[in-house]
DNA sequence: GCACTATATGAAAATATTATCATATATTTG
DNA sequence: CAAATATATGATAATATTTTCATATAGTGC
């Protein structure tokens, strides 16, 4: 049974924070380059950075920058083998929410 | 059986289609205030402007624009009664977002 | 019609995100 | 060590988003 309750205030500090930490995810991921790069890693476990760039025909630069952000941010992380860097979701969950929009149609 | 198979390039047309969709679907609702209205209006159904803003303490045109904007976007719907109006989720589904999130803690 | 309330609108300012370009760094190979 | 390759970096430009402010519109009650 749920004894500590929050007053009204601490309940809507700890929702406001909770949604600017929720934003902050999906801004990190709101993109549709951001989005084929994850979609690629959740097909293919590792990928180097010149195999997405050549899969999404994308600047390697454009591409990298956009790799290094969702590393920062917590989504991918990367593992140097010789010349190459191997990208890798960090946190598989994040497929998911490709998935729960697929089935969100919003008459568009 | 699946007979029609796309071309590499098709398919890869199709999914980035996909992709700018998915993007689209999730920059309208990557901000804190419109993740706390999504929020707001999943356990309470309809709710008028008014009320948003004082929930949410927040200025009772930026909340208009956002909802305008989420409306557009067909995340939302509204309904005038006299000189209210309520705002609603169009799409149920959007909240599964939320708790998409909630559940991926992506390490921050 | 006047005052009042609720909401919308639009322009401008403030910020944030994304793309591009030139170049740096690091690794491998000969 | 020079050349070649893969990736990162950083500044800037281009764009997009968010906030603010002043004001418009529209409905209600007197």
């Amino acid at each position: 049974m749920e004894v500590l309750e929050n007053s009204p205030k601490e309940r809507f500090q700890v929702s406001k924070q909770k949604m600017e930490k929720a934003a902050y995810i999906l801004k990190t991921v709101a993109h549709p380059i951001r989005l084929a790069i994850i979609d690629l890693l959740s097909q293919e476990e590792q990928m180097g950075v010149n195999d997405i760039c050549k899969i999404l025909d994308c600047e390697q630069s454009l591409v990298s920058h956009h790799l290094i952000n969702m590393k920062l941010r917590g989504i991918l992380k990367s593992q140097k083998d010789g010349l190459n860097v191997y990208y890798e979701l960090k946190e598989k969950e994040i497929t998911k929410l490709l998935a729960c929009i697929e089935n969100c149609d919003c008459n568009m």
